[in-house]
DNA sequence: ATGAAAAGGCAACATAGTTGCAAAATCTTA
DNA sequence: TAAGATTTTGCAACTATGTTGCCTTTTCAT
């Protein structure tokens, strides 16, 4: 692992995190940082578990709350209950999120990512309904595991 | 309330009980009476707080496990991360459900509605992934809210 | 370097969901 | 309709998930 690479991340890191007027702390940095050193999206338990013994359960639940917040990151939902979270486009972090691209679990290896080139189509309501926001989520098999 | 139509409400819920292989009980009465009773969906919490204090909290989870299992009820995935039960149309109670209507979840009332005449578009993914299922969550506006 | 402000760790709590087992209800069939 | 076999239920105990208050530690601005 270079030591230049690894120094240039360190760099995004604490420039996001001070764009988005988070204190840099050990914390927000080792979370930021499995993120970004990964393709799909993370689960809480995921984190927790990527992260190791070293930071608390709530440390967790109250930085991926900031991040939310900050438009940083943004959560999927699923259909097995579980929330889970990945990286927002750069235009996302100005506050409020304004994700539009539809997102696929694979049923094989259970990996969740963010298709960011397809966007969310239009849905077409009865009378009376009014749309603010579509959520689309697609199940199948993912390029990696189709065999 | 009439008493001919609570007969044959009960005769009905008995009989599709029976037609899934599901010996009838009063939890399971009570509990698909509270979806026939209802147009839109109910969390596992509404479910626990209008059966009242009848029944055991481990029943109602085993209730709404053989509900989805035979195909009598669905679940609606939220981006709060609160699973919601809704009744299946008559032809996913043959054991797999078949389902591809659109949901929609009002951010006013917090009512989920299956909008069972809006059909799940096409997604167009990208080369190598692999559609199996896809899931169409809508947040708005609902009639009732709306005005 | 120093103090104000923010974030983290801990403990205690609340809610959600699961499992094994014995008692009770339902179903079968004679 | 009265067993007996089979399911289902309730209870207790447990794990997992998420929240809150408070004090200590770290970060940040000066
Ligand atoms: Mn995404
Ligand atoms: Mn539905
Ligand atoms: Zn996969
Ligand atoms: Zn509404």
């Amino acid at each position: 692992m270079p030591k230049q690479a690894t120094q240039d991340i360190e760099t995004r890191i604490a420039a996001l995190l001070k764009r988005c007027d988070l204190s840099v702390t050990e914390s927000r940095r080792k979370i930021l940082h499995l993120f970004l050193e990964q393709p799909g999206a993370l689960a809480h338990g995921d984190i927790e578990r990527k992260a190791g013994e070293k930071f608390d359960r709530v440390t967790v639940y109250r930085t991926l709350q900031a991040f939310v917040e900050k438009g940083i990151i943004h959560t999927i939902p699923t259909a097995d209950n579980s929330i889970r979270y990945a990286l927002c486009k750069d235009e996302c972090s100005g506050g409020h999120h304004h994700d539009h691209h539809v997102h696929f679990v694979c049923s094989q290896c259970d990996n969740t990512y963010c298709l960011d080139d397809v966007v969310t189509p239009d849905i077409k309501l009865p009378k009376g309904y009014q749309a603010e926001h579509v959520e689309v989520v697609v199940e199948g098999v993912c390029k990696n595991c189709k065999g």
